[in-house]
RNA sequence: GUCCCGUUCGUCUAGAGGCCUAGGACACCAGCCUUUCACGUUGGCAGCACGGGUUCGAAUCCCGUACGGGACGCCA
């Protein structure tokens, strides 16, 4: 049978980095096995779904490579089917109609919870007829929960799980307005999808028991279930915005670069030896549910930047161009007529120096404006009476220095040869005048980029 | 409160009874490389939550305690 996992998020806010890695542990199972992913957005809550969620998702996605194999099922859509099942149910005698109000059940809970009981509905209407009072009432429909033995679970990361029947409660699938409760109408998509393995976060893991409650009374095969341990920020919280960013959309905003993110992410619970740089292709054949660990995972920022910063080297320097450039713009940023061409030369050599996209930008923010570049205090020092005097001779010999990459430092060397000095006195009031800096790509490399008459342009000014 | 789940360096993890003097990675510190900064490289710091068992032998198995997380809605 093939296999086909589901990512199923309800559309109430933004994609956050825990949802993003239910979604690659669906999408690398089933890729691992060959199988089918899909998504189903759970979008039943009509008062908090919103459409720009259900976009910023799509996108969020889409910008991380998992996007789903078969256009999404959107939950709300398939109220009827979830009623039909209900009645269904109702018809076998497995569920019953409930007219017990709000208040008696909210009454029910305070007892229970003064008495020390857990708060539970005590199953008043599960063998009762409805008399001439409740003619014309709403009901609610509620399962008929097992009231011995125990509900087992044989669950892909978390091992067997068990629970007594009489801790599982008559849960209502139909509420007395018509609409499917969440965890009838997850199961009722689940098995219409075809879903043979519910991968999902361990908040769901006693709900699990409910949910087979309704597999079993249909007389369904339940699927296999993994449920995975969340991830929580560095304080050992849940995460929140508080703890940085969050929002998988933040992430790319700051800089980071999906197959980075998406390794980070993989590392965070699960393990393969001492591998740590994992992409994508590799990840899907060595990809093992059972290699998930069981204890919830701290997010470390850290640990991402170096990751990304390892992606960064290894990405397309065309495509770091594009995105770096679109990143200047962004800030407002003045391109000079070579401006976009100059990025792209240094490219190779500023990408071994940065970790995240903004920061590559803020690197090249000297190469794409034409003049002078904004001096840094440090830099500023360094251009010292003694070092403006050498820039000023550097400058009338650079007329004649030949222009090629592979020519450049050597004639660097050369030049500080014939005037006795060290390549680091020369070197620093250079990269001073030409970036602005204390740090740059090596300096032959930025002389290149910047071409003989801006080089020279910076030089004469940083020597005045 | 009741039920479910978890606990190896600061963080992410390797570890399925002897291979463990507990390995790797990030972070941190020191050295090397070097035209700056990075990269790289060498070394250092640092951990089996606690208490009982079982066993010739336990990070690994069992029980308890502590701590953490989750679920208990006509929310999803």
């Amino acid at each position: 049978m093939t296999v086909r996992t589901r990512f199923a998020p309800s559309p109430t806010g933004y994609l956050h980095i825990g949802g993003a890695r239910t979604a690659l542990f669906n999408w690398l199972f089933a890729r691992h096995h060959g199988g089918e992913y899909l998504l189903r957005i759970e979008d039943t809550d009509r008062e908090r779904s919103t459409q720009e969620a259900v976009d910023q998702i799509l996108d969020s996605l889409a910008w991380l490579g998992l996007s789903p194999d078969e256009p999404p099922v959107f939950q709300a859509q398939r109220e009827a089917r979830h009623r039909e099942i209900a009645e269904a149910l109702l018809a076998m005698g497995k569920a019953y109609r409930c007219w017990a109000t709000p208040e008696e059940l909210t009454e029910m809970r305070e007892r229970a919870a003064a008495e020390g009981r857990p708060p539970r509905y005590d199953r008043r209407w599960r063998d009762r007829e409805p008399g001439p009072e409740q003619a014309g009432k709403p009901f609610a429909i509620r399962i008929k929960a097992p009231l011995e033995g125990e509900t087992i679970v044989p669950d892909l990361v978390q091992g067997e799980v068990r629970v007594a029947n009489g801790e599982l409660d008559d849960m209502i699938i139909l509420r007395s307005d018509g609409t499917p409760t969440y965890l009838h109408a997850v199961v009722v998509d689940d098995h219409d999808m075809r879903i043979t393995h519910v991968i999902r976060g361990d908040d769901h893991l006693t709900n699990t028991f409910r949910q087979c409650m309704v597999y079993d009374a249909m007389g369904w095969h339940r699927p296999h279930f993994a449920h995975m341990p969340l991830i929580h920020g560095a304080d050992g919280a849940k995460l929140s915005k508080r703890h940085g960013a969050v929002s998988v959309l933040d992430f790319r905003e700051q800089g980071f670069l999906p197959d980075a993110v998406g390794n980070y992410l993989l590392r965070l619970g699960w393990g393969h030896g001492d591998e740590e740089f994992i992409p994508r292709d590799r990840a899907v054949t060595l990809f093992d549910i059972k290699d998930v660990g069981r204890a919830a995972a701290r997010m470390d920022y850290a640990k991402l930047t170096h990751l990304n910063g390892q992606y960064l080297r290894l990405a397309d320097d065309d495509a770091l161009t594009r995105d770096v450039l679109e990143r200047l713009a962004k800030r407002t940023v003045l391109f000079g007529t070579d401006g976009a061409k100059r990025v792209r030369m240094l490219m190779p050599a500023l990408k071994e120096r940065a970790k995240t996209l903004e920061e590559l930008t803020g690197a090249a923010v000297f190469a794409v404006q034409d003049g002078p570049p904004v001096m840094e205090a440090k830099a500023e020092a360094l251009l010292t009476p003694e070092a403006k005097a050498r820039l000023a001779d550097l400058a009338a010999f650079l007329q004649t220095a030949p222009w090629e990459r592979s020519d450049l430092d050597q004639w660097l060397r050369d030049y500080c040869e014939v005037k006795g000095i060290k390549l680091g006195q020369v070197a620093q009031p250079l990269r001073a005048a030409l970036s602005g800096s204390t740090t740059s790509p090596p300096i032959d490399a930025v002389l290149w980029a910047l071409g003989r008459e801006e080089a020279t342009l910076r030089i004469l000014a940083g020597a005045s």
